[in-house]
DNA sequence: CCCAATCTGTACTTTATAGTCAAGATTGCC
DNA sequence: GGCAATCTTGACTATAAAGTACAGATTGGG
């Protein structure tokens, strides 16, 4: 239960592309690349899984280069984090730890499944709330928003 | 952000354990890995991990095999995983994404880190109050615990 | 004391994720 | 058309996680 290379630097470059789409830019591959420290060929891994989400754009040719696709507003990082990497725990999940059995031996009855489901809600408590406008701000403005998220409700949606 | 097949085995042994030590007898590696389908040498390793982790006691030679170490309702599936897996956003993980830089270029200020920070602390709200305990339910029974978490408060002691 | 049952530790192989490389395709400008 | 800037794709390498193998150590019973 980590967060993986991908996730974080997914992040990263959108928030570097909505504050250029705010400007009326575009970034360049080579610009992403150097603003996050990563080299130019992995930027461009990313921002593929980014452009294939639907979140970015491209554009190439001289004055190309990539911007959000859609307002920063309607861009959950919730459904980010899900092209990048996958939920906590997947539908799938059980039937991908049988071990060497075909299905999990606590197929109809398991008390596991139902905490992890419980963490699963919890993380989307967040991260559905959580837009990538909300993260044009600075880190303790941030941190401020975070109190705002409503209650554990969500949990009761179960 | 996935769960890792540590932590998903790591725990389910742990239930298998709980039960067994309920009812007085210890289980060995054949045992449980059978029970979940892995190779004994698969289960060993993770019974060793969590051993380390202080979770569970080892007998060797003829009637031995794992027990818990204490009792089932002082173990905290929270600490569990820590040890299993790792946490979601540990506090040096700015330090391993830093790209070629030295440090990451947003290291003063930055509203992602404030965003993971909260959902560290969502996941940390449900397995700091499941026990291995709560596991001893069936699924239905879970389900209804887990409605009994209280509220987001944790997300205000930011 | 010897043997069988059991755990323990280290080293190994396999598979998934992270990250790189190079050739190709598109665009705009001259 | 030709060139330079740019994105696109697939294959490749490196590192970490998952899973295996095996020799060694401990315990209890005959």
């Amino acid at each position: 239960m980590k967060l993986s290379a991908n996730e974080e630097y997914g992040v990263r470059c959108l928030v570097r592309l909505a504050y250029a789409t705010e400007a009326g830019g575009a970034l360049t591959i080579p610009e992403i690349s150097q603003a996050e420290g990563v080299s130019p060929a992995y930027a461009a891994k990313i921002l593929r899984v980014l452009r294939k989400g639907g979140f970015i754009k491209a554009a190439r040719g001289k004055e190309g280069g990539y911007k959000l696709a859609r307002p920063a507003g309607t861009i959950v990082i919730g459904h980010v984090l899900d092209a990048l990497g996958g939920r906590l725990f997947e539908s799938d999940f059980c039937d991908s730890h049988t071990g060497q059995a075909t299905i999990c031996t606590r197929s109809v009855d398991c008390s596991v499944r139902s905490l992890w489901r419980a963490v699963q809600v919890a993380v989307d408590q967040v991260l559905s709330k959580a837009t990538l406008r909300d993260l044009l701000q600075n880190e303790r403005e941030m941190n401020s928003w975070v109190r705002t998220i409503p209650g554990p409700s969500a949990l009761r949606v179960m």
